[in-house]
DNA sequence: TTTTAAAATGAATGATTGTTCATTTAATTT
DNA sequence: AAATTAAATGAACAATCATTCATTTTAAAA
């Protein structure tokens, strides 16, 4: 079910993730091809000579081209689903909360903007099992957002929107930095892009109460 | 320095556009089959068997697949420049005017999701001569839609933020339906997504004369 | 009708490239 | 050291396809 035949993980020895670690190099090889240079404009062969290795060793550790840019995509979202919760725990302010979930969303994707559009470009050329997979991950990433949404709800600082609603929007907004820096150069920077976009986000959701509790935060 | 050397368009008796006709027929097919099944994975043979034709014959009209990806690109976003204007023309207040451009360029993108992902997919994989024509082109739709929230600012109605800000916002908005519907699948439906996002950005960008000023026409 | 030109065909070409596998090299074990 | 297993190589294979072009069909002109 996972991924190849002829290497078994963990072989013999102590800790032995080797293997792993071998096929790493080769996932972040074809991270960066596929992302600068697109999945079909990469070959096999040049994916290997980044990586330091012949062509037919790579099928030792991946049945396929196409698992390659699976565990490309899925390298990413799982940075995603890593870096947002760390900064959210952090804040205990709901209002905090959200603004750090939103914040961090928005970094994480500019530090590797042309790795986010991977999932934006090639997600459709998978098999429908491994589509899933990504979508899963998505949806998990989606709902820490949701929860600081409903937080702040539920504590009467914003007015009562669908959750959901507004938390693509977050998503869609932090993937908006990689897609907008790929389409129209840059505008401005991150930190004008995160700051505009958070104050337009909160003035939209406010209620007055929350409004109110927020001014604490800026003025200290 | 257009397109295709072989065949000159306009030629003899009349009107003469059979030439471009015929081209579209292609066109249209290849926007089809790139949007659904990817550009890569769509074979020139295939193209011609859905417009009616041989393969070869692909070739009198177009010097490439690649300009048939440029043309299918370009007839979407000259769809958006055709009818986003159209519906900002029909209002006279500058609210309704920007209210009706969000309107418009969402519901355009939502009239062909998949044609409109074709742009964010494909676009990297064209020479930049071609790329800089497609950027072009969405920078005046862009133009649109910041010269509606301009209005708002001077006449009052909108507090004064970074117009270039808030158009790229409005523009991945109308995107965000396309990229969603793919990726996420139905939450709720355009409609919803309309008027929730217009409500959001209204609220969020009103000043108190604006906030005033507009509900004349809720009221109506 | 005869001639000439345009439109269309589709088999053949040529180049590309993912994948395999017989073979070599390196590491482990006995 | 010898034997055995694992890791790695890279040339060869097979399949795919964009593109071409000699040929046929259709239309227009003389």
């Amino acid at each position: 079910m996972s991924s190849s035949q002829t290497v078994k993980r963990g072989t013999s020895s102590a800790g032995g993730n080797s293997v792993l670690h071998r096929r790493r190099k080769f996932v972040t090889a074809a991270t960066e091809l596929f992302s600068n240079n697109g999945f079909h404009e990469t070959t096999v062969k040049e994916i290997a000579e980044k990586a330091g290795a012949s062509p037919g060793l790579i099928y030792n550790y991946v049945r396929d081209k196409e698992e390659l840019l699976l565990l490309a995509i899925m390298e990413v979202l799982e940075s995603y689903k890593k870096e947002i919760p760390r900064a959210v725990r952090d804040n205990n302010d709901p209002i905090l909360r959200f603004s750090a979930a939103l914040t961090a969303y928005i970094k994480v994707v500019a530090d590797k903007p042309k790795a986010t559009l991977l999932a934006y470009r090639y997600t459709a050329i998978l098999p429908s099992e491994m589509r899933n997979k990504i979508k899963e991950m998505e949806v998990e990433t989606n709902q820490i957002i949701s929860d600081c949404i409903a937080a702040c709800i539920t504590a009467g600082y914003f007015r009562k929107i669908n959750v959901e609603f507004i938390s693509y929007r977050v998503v869609l907004l932090a993937h908006g930095w990689a897609l907008k820096s790929w389409r129209l150069g840059k505008l401005h920077g991150v930190e004008e892009y995160i700051d505009g976009n958070l104050d337009l986000f909160l003035t939209a959701l406010f209620t007055s109460k929350g409004r109110h509790h927020y001014r604490k935060f800026c003025k200290a």
